[in-house]
DNA sequence: GGTATAGTAAACCACATGGTTTTAGATCGA
DNA sequence: TCGATCTAAAACCATGTGGTTTACTATACC
């Protein structure tokens, strides 16, 4: 049972809740990044885009290995897993308006990998 | 294609990122409520309840019927969706990281409604 | 009509968020 | 070693968030 009061949620829900912060676990899908690469296609400025990476190392959804003067980035799936894990926890309850979202996922799940990537 | 520069996901993880939201979304999910029996299990006034209520609104998460004096609410699962769609976008990237998550939610399918709600 | 009830609105407060600029440190390569 | 590169850290600022209290409006009930 996923509970409404979990501390990892909110953390979660919000590193979520910003689109430059979606970009960079976007860009992250498809494979580790270093600082600079992640904060390139984002419009401000690099401290800017650390704290965001910051973000989502608080939520633990990246965690970071660093390389002499590089921090290389990678995505951890876990607590994505939970905060889908509460959003499902409603499916029964919403079975009927939910109805639509199975063949949704089984039209993504048929594309290619690389088809499901954005820009 | 679920975008990551989406202002409908901004506010919609947002709503979703305090617990007292949540508590809210979860008692909804048992039926329509109006706004004090909303409040009532909050430890918060009322004004601060319905500021949340509000929030939820505008993530059009709720829709509010006006009765008389009374405000019921009513669950809206259309953006909750959406947010699952940007989530289940990198499935096919993370797989390998999401391989216990269909066990967890055919657990989940399986047990009754009502022993899917809390408190 | 008068009173209790359901909810709104506004003013206010402390603190968080998201951004900037500037300064500084560490490491790599020539 | 020296300069370029990658990142951190700090100070600062405007705005947003989450909460309160107080005052008000509108509806229901006796």
């Amino acid at each position: 049972m996923v509970l409404d009061r979990s501390p990892r949620l909110d953390v979660v829900f919000h590193a979520l809740a910003h689109p430059a912060r979606r970009a960079i676990i976007r860009q992250l899908s498809g494979g580790e990044c270093n600082l600079s690469e992640l904060a390139a296609p984002l419009k401000m400025t690099f401290p800017a885009a650390t704290k965001h990476v910051r973000v989502l190392e608080h939520a633990r959804l990246v965690r970071r290995r660093v390389a002499g003067r590089q921090h290389f980035c990678r995505l951890e799936a876990a607590p994505l897993k939970e905060a889908m894990l509460w959003t499902e926890s409603f499916r029964q309850s919403w079975e009927a308006r939910f109805e639509a979202l199975d063949s949704l996922l089984d039209e993504m799940s048929s594309e290619e990998p690389s088809r499901a990537r954005r820009r």
